[in-house]
Order: structure tokens, then sequence, then C-alpha cells
DNA sequence: TGCATATTGTTGTCTAGCATATTAAAATGC
DNA sequence: GCATTTTAATATGCTAGACAACAATATGCA
């Protein structure tokens, strides 16, 4: 029962984008935002008045995740919602204001953790990876979908 | 504001990364263990009796994050604690037994996720990107330590 | 010996994720 | 035009992770 590569790839993975995210957490942590919080308001920034569905289908998480994430950005006043006049399932979602100076400060602390992250590859290797797991996405993306229509 | 490669790379693999688990949780759902718990598990099989303390610097997670894990399998009787004679601190776990037929339905569920995540790739691919995350890792797990250290 | 310091494990609090169920509203079908 | 189905958002419950603070216990040093 030895570990073989096949073996622990998915435990690799893993760990290296805990690693990234709580690295870039920590940096982000004066500032009283989140990695998704703020990835939520940089994708806000270029969809302003957005239907909570349509980012989340984005963002790739399920509704319910972005619901509270929202409720939490909401809070801090950084977005709000507004309902949709002629469909009033929709909420449609806002940022507060363009608040410029922390959009910044955050885009630079991303860049600094990547590059750390990035640091023992030179760019050749980073370019294939970024391919390959762009690739490993597509794929993995093409699998979930089924399981909604699958009724036994 | 483009985003260039460089600012989606840490989202990239942080999608990759929650892809491949959420696929393998799918699998394992009928057997009533998660992915962490079952990693868990297959490392106390090759260390039975370590420290709660050794076992998450094993897993690099903290040990507030093991300790509850451990809670739920051991309400599960998946393992028991037994806490040292000479150290009344410590708590050594161990696997109540080798569970033999989930372990192997397990590994093999494993593997299956892992072949169909990686079918994107070419098998130098596979070995070119495992060794690219290890190079990561270790870059990263440097990184961390200083925190504890760092007052101010 | 005795006190300061370090370690172990737990608890509390927070974020984030999924799944499922529920409710409200809209769209569709007959 | 009403009944059914679909869709949007929320609520709830569970797992997993981080971090901080704490009690109990060891250890080290003066």
């Amino acid at each position: 029962m030895q570990e073989g590569y096949e073996n622990n790839f998915g435990f690799l993975i893993h760990d290296v984008a805990r690693l990234m995210r709580t690295a870039y957490d920590r940096r982000m942590k004066p500032l009283g935002l989140t990695r998704s919080q703020w990835w939520v308001l940089n994708h806000l920034f270029f969809h302003q008045g957005i239907s909570q569905s349509d980012l989340a289908k984005i963002l790739d998480i399920e509704r319910a995740t972005l619901g509270r994430l929202l409720d939490r950005l909401e809070a801090k006043k950084w977005i709000y919602r507004q309902s949709d006049k002629s469909d009033r399932r929709v909420n449609r979602v806002y940022l507060s204001e363009p608040k410029g100076p922390t959009m910044q400060t955050m885009r630079r602390e991303a860049k600094r953790t990547l590059d750390r992250a990035l640091s023992p590859l030179n760019v050749a290797e980073q370019r294939a990876m970024f391919d390959m797991l762009q690739r490993m996405k597509v794929g993995l993306t093409e699998d979930a979908p089924q399981v909604k229509r699958s009724v036994e």
C-alpha cells in the first residue's frame, strides 16, 4: 500500500491551493476582507447589477454559498442589493462605490502572494501549469452537471 | 484592469482543487466518509498511536481542525483516543480496526476520481505538474512558519 | 525547589463550501 | 385562465478550515 504519485496528487493540489489561500488571507486580514470576498467584489466591478444566480454561475459556486457571502459584504456596506423591477424574484447586486484604494491594495497583495507561490517555477513552467490547470478545470466542469439530471 | 493570467492563477488552482474535492466527496458519500476523514484514517493506518499534534503536523492542518475531525471519526467509532501514560497532555490515536474493505473501496474511488481529473493531461504532463506542485508546496510551507515568530 | 516558559488539546468564533428544503414569483401548458 | 413546472433567493445543517485564547501539564533554569 505504497503512496504512488497518483494517490497523492489530489491531496497535493489541494494543499497548494490551501496554502496559497491562507497566505493571501493573512495579507488581506488588515483590510477586513477575505480572498473570496475580494473575488466577488472584483467581479462586481465588471458586472454591476448582475443577478445573484448569474454571479454564482460565473464564480462557479452554489447560490447558497454566494448568498451568504453577499450577506457579509452587504453588512459591511461593500455592496447593496436591489430587486429587479420586472422580475421580482431577482436580486441585482451593486458595488456601493468603486472603493478605489482598497481595490488597488488588494490587487497588489494578490500579485505579491502569487509571485511568491510561483517563485519556484520559471516562466515556461508557469505557462505550462496554467494551461494544464485550465484543461483540467474544463474536464471537471463537464463532469459535474450530469448529477442534477440523473434520477437513477 | 485586465485579468492577466497572473491574476487568475490563484483562483484557477483553487477551482481545480475544489472541483476534484467535490467530485471525490460525491463518490465517497455512500460510505459516510469525507475526503478529509479518509485521509486521516489512511495516515493512521501507517502511524497507529501517533499523537494529535504530530498527526496535525503531518497532515499540515491546525490542531484544532484535526481535533474536531477526530471527534467526528471517534463518534462513528472509526478511531479511538487513549491518553499517554507518561505525558497526560498527549492523546494517542488508534484505528479501531483496520477496516479492510472500506479502505479498499475508498482507494479505488480515489484512483478513479483522479484518473478522470488528470485525463486531459498526458503522462509527461502529469509528471511535470506533480513536480511543480511539490516545489510550490515546499516554497509555501517555508514561508508560513515565520508568522508565529514575528511579534509586530 | 519553585517559578517561568513551552506544549497539548479543547473550545469559541469566523469564513466558506455543499446539499437539501422551502418560499415566492414567473413561465408554461392545456 | 387556471394548474403545473421552473427559477431565484433564502434558510438550515453539516464539514472543513483558520485563528485566538485557555487549562492542564511538562520542562527548564536559577
